[in-house]
RNA sequence: UGGGGUGUAGCCAAGCGGUAAGGCAGCGGGUUUUGAUCCCGUCAUGCGAAGGUUCGAAUCCUUCCACCCCAGCCA
């Protein structure tokens, strides 16, 4: 890293940097904690990048833990698909997956160290009542009538609450801390609930459940987190992490430390709602190439390298922000425009014959698989006499000018792309007057060559032979959302949802190449955008591409 | 409202008392057999506002304003 030219170190760097230097940290270790209770997301790819990025960074360590302390929430295929997800951004976490539930058994020996440190208790007020003794932010709360029992007593609830000798809301396990604090996190915390339900990791063996607040500081420091690095809501909860730390006798004392969730517009990113559009089937399923779910941009065709350069990008800091879609795109494109292989594919086909081309002769073309990086090799297109070329890329409309329809216009010249400059001589029509058939000639002497001074070809277009081709289904996505803040406010998000998100087209017809695309391998159709193929829809009989983003286009708004 | 957090360009974001980095978007131009890529140029007398300290303030002090988060037996 030259000091010139390195980026500059985000504000968990800095201090994880004086941390090293001072001697106060001697190995870094960080953790992406998720809840299996959904599928992770963009938003997700920015915390799983800074923890992990931050362990490769600075020669530590991170761990995937699971969060799971809710079981009425969670569910295995979560727990699967989050360990799919992060191991295909490339990361990798030492040893096993960890689970809070790994440490049940532990926090609930902590439990009985915070009852008979006279520091918990069994509160037996309903939801409701416990709500109202809170008190509201500028009125303190009142003691609940079970605050000062005598130690045995909570000690025998408690036990009762882990035998099952009580109903699901009966009673809590409370911190005893401080009714009167202006945070409200303080004012006698709940530690454990009764949820009588089973649990994907731990079977019927607890009938209570740690919360957040009772599990969290633990398992960081049970795992020797150094810094345990959490978004923005959790700054509240800062004071309860430590206080539990400093009353509770565990191996270490980690640092919490909270950074700014990504916020990206057009898109909403909350489990809930995500999980919604699921359920409610607005989409097909959570890994639907229009969710911005890490599954669904990977149907999409995103790469691991895009995202985590976006991740790198957009900057880790503590003030709340959106980042234009626009900004994720761009990553895409620029990752893609490097790796993927050139191919023509014509969407919307359109027969062109040439006249001058004998029957049945077939040509080849010879073009590099990637315009920029010769190594990627070559590419075969067989030039037969009957071709196909996009709808949009004619027009009989000869008063366009040569700069606003870089094209093939009746009467004028165009380059097939990788092949010969054609001349459109005439169209034909079907009794609905649509254009069915444009009969060409080309130029002799123009492939790899450019034509004669008095012939100038509007622009490049791309095409495909007609009978040498591959038959493929492309699918077209747009953004999911036409509002840039589709949850904001008061509004139902689901009223922003876009019709067009997902345009099939059949029929469209690629390069005979094609045919060997593989799955989640990125091809650029020239002209079009970026494609890959579809696993799911894709079958030995249909070849389906789903569109990962289009080519930036910085024309057709203009004219 | 009580507490917590944040305000630097259309969107992100450096800056840590010495005279506003960088990226995205935009705009102008060049190259080009992809209207792509690539290349060049341009884009804040200005840092939420007002005062103050200082030779000098986005950086320090004071007051004010705006926005976000918490007030679940969710995480």
């Amino acid at each position: 890293m030259s000091d010139a030219n390195s980026k500059p170190l985000n504000f968990l760097e800095q201090i994880i940097k004086q941390d090293i230097d001072s001697g106060t940290t001697t190995k870094l270790i960080t953790r992406f904690p998720p809840e299996p209770n959904g599928y992770l997301h963009i938003g997700h790819a920015k915390s799983i990048c800074l923890n992990f990025g931050l362990a490769e960074k600075f020669g530590g360590e991170c761990n995937l833990r699971f969060d799971d302390t809710n079981p009425a929430k969670e569910e295995l295929e979560y727990v699967e698909s989050i360990k799919r997800d992060v191991a295909w951004l490339g990361f990798r976490w030492p040893g096993e997956v960890r689970y809070a539930s790994d440490y049940f058994d532990q926090f609930y020996e902590w439990a009985l160290h915070l009852i008979r440190e006279g520091n918990a208790y069994v509160c037996h007020l309903t939801a409701e009542q416990a709500k109202e003794y809170r008190g509201w932010a500028t009125q303190p709360g009142k003691p609940s009538p079970w605050r000062d029992r005598p130690v045995e007593e909570n000690l025998a609830d408690f036990e009762k609450m882990r035998a099952g000798e009580f109903d699901e809301g009966a009673c809590v396990l409370r911190a005893k801390i401080d009714m009167a604090s202006p945070n409200m996190n303080m004012r006698d915390p709940i530690l454990y609930r009764i949820r009588k339900v089973s649990h994907h990791q731990t079977g019927d063996k607890w009938c209570i459940y740690p919360s957040y607040d009772f599990a969290h500081g633990q398992e960081d420091a049970i795992e020797g987190v150094t810094h345990s690095i959490c978004t923005l809501e959790f700054a509240d909860h800062r004071p309860l992490y430590e206080w539990l730390l400093n009353n509770l006798p565990v191996p270490m004392v980690p640092r919490q430390y909270e950074f700014a969730r990504l916020e990206l517009n057009y898109t909403v990113t909350s489990k809930r709602k995500l999980k919604q559009l699921v359920d409610e089937k607005r989409v097909d399923g959570w890994d639907d190439p229009r969710m911005p779910t890490i599954s669904g941009m990977r149907r999409r065709g995103y790469t691991p390298a895009s995202l985590r350069n976006f991740c790198d990008l957009i900057g880790v800091t503590k003030s709340g922000s959106t980042i234009d879609v626009g900004q994720l795109e761009y990553c895409v494109r620029d990752d893609l425009n490097n790796v993927a292989p050139r191919a023509m594919c014509v969407i919307n086909p359109l027969k062109v014959t040439i006249r001058n081309m004998p029957a049945g002769e077939t040509q080849t073309m010879k073009q590099p698989v990637h315009p920029n990086r010769e190594e990627m090799g070559e590419r075969e297109l067989p030039f037969t006499r009957e071709i196909l070329i996009e709808q949009d890329d004619f027009t009989e409309d000869t008063s366009l000018s040569r700069k606003k329809f870089k094209r093939l216009v009746l009467g004028d010249y165009v380059r097939l792309r990788g092949a010969y400059v054609i001349k459109a001589e005439e169209s034909i029509k079907n009794e609905a007057g649509e254009i069915v058939e444009v009969i060409a000639t080309l130029v002799e002497g123009t492939v790899g060559e450019n034509p004669p001074e008095d012939i100038k070809p509007r622009g490049v277009i791309h095409w495909v032979s007609a009978t040498e081709n591959v038959d493929c289904e492309v699918r077209l996505y747009d953004r999911l959302f036409n509002d840039p803040a589709p949850d904001a406010g008061d509004k139902n998000f689901l009223d922003a949802l876009n019709p067009e998100s997902l345009t099939v087209v059949k029929g469209c017809k690629g390069e005979i190449g094609l045919q060997f695309a593989q799955p989640e391998h990125a091809y650029q159709f020239e002209r079009e955008g970026y494609f890959c193929i579809d696993a799911q829809y894709s079958n030995g009989s249909t070849l389906v591409f789903n569109r990962t983003i289009g080519l930036k286009d910085s024309w057709s708004d203009k004219v």
